[in-house]
DNA sequence: GTCTATATGCCGATAGAC
DNA sequence: GTCTATCGGCATATAGAC
């Protein structure tokens, strides 16, 4: 047989991977995917449809791995609200320090350029708005989820994009920030419910 | 003569703005802005270096107004950090809504595609620093300006990426995040300072 | 299942005529 | 100051040979 088979789905979403981390989401090109495959550019429509899939699939990865470092670290953190919430802003932090190119690339991927199905985001969301849900009530979950989201997300952000520099421990800044916005939204409720009028 | 000047520099930067506002950062080509002024793209090396340039003078248009909206709005906000740190919480958000490729294409360009001189920046920051630093002091000040920046950006890029939808009133959930976070950070300093032990 | 070859299109950028 | 012509590059994707 001339054409033995050399590659597979499993190590080539995988390659593409790791491209992403080395070399940032503009880099992964289907030329270097198959340069990095050992093979050239057409095979690849052997295993994938087309560029889209395999972004998708790629964001894919991304979610899979940052929802079980979740569950680690849910499974870990003391069982209180607030330290459950603090573990997971921790963890989120952790992920995109440690991939920041296939975090930045599954967190702001456009719905026609391999955004992961809505679905998987929104179970991967439903554990940490329990907990919100217990430090802050049912009524103000939602709102105090998107904050504690933005914040989490947007200190990243800025972090990854070298916007935050100019001295000063961003570690601290970091929790400390998370732990006045929890702390603030329980004074906003025990406030709004103690009170009459 | 021939070849009559037909653009100049102002209205080729002002046609740039408008097609990334228009069709986003991406759509923002030499060819397309030529087509748009009506000429061919070498004409355009008349006026600027490279795209870099062009990018960065795009940003630079950007977060020049973003400044004078700030200023608008401190000035016409209650004299009092509070009011005037959620004052400028809103001019940002509005801003983004209003202009959402510009400001995201501002925000996020590499130190190489087009980002501003790093002190101008600095220099927008300045007045929204000397505020956290009334509300909470100035140790806290550096700390608690990064988590606003980052509780106002983060909202707004999630947001603009439509992860925040599913119903609740999002215009809610920013004024009351950013109203705890700015309370939280309140309560942590009081607490701080009135504790002895 | 991979290959070569090719289609098609866009990009940024330069040289030299007018 | 703008033009035509062109370079070199890289992209996604398809057709058909092996």
């Amino acid at each position: 047989m001339p054409y033995p088979s050399r590659i597979d789905y499993d190590t080539l979403i995988a390659t593409a991977v790791e491209l992403v981390e080395r070399d940032g989401a503009d880099a992964l090109s289907l030329g270097k995917l198959a340069g990095e495959l050992g093979v050239r550019a057409p095979s690849l429509y052997r295993y994938i449809a087309n560029k889209a899939a395999l972004l998708e699939a790629v964001n894919l990865h991304t979610l899979q791995a940052l929802f079980a470092a979740f569950e680690a670290a849910l499974a870990a953190a003391p069982d209180d609200p607030t330290a459950q919430l603090e573990a997971v802003a921790d963890v989120l932090r952790d992920f995109a320090h440690a991939h920041p190119h296939t975090y930045v690339m599954a967190m702001t991927a456009a719905p026609s350029a391999g955004r992961p199905d809505e679905d998987l985001l929104v179970s991967m969301i439903l554990p940490i708005q329990t907990r919100v849900a217990a430090l802050v009530g049912v009524e103000a979950s939602l709102s105090a989820l998107r904050g504690l989201l933005a914040l989490i997300h947007g200190f990243i952000m800025l972090e990854l994009n070298e916007q935050l520099q100019r001295g000063g421990d961003l570690d601290d800044a970091f929790h400390r920030s998370v732990a006045a916005y929890l702390a603030g939204w329980r004074a906003l409720i025990d406030r709004g419910s103690s009170g009459l009028d």
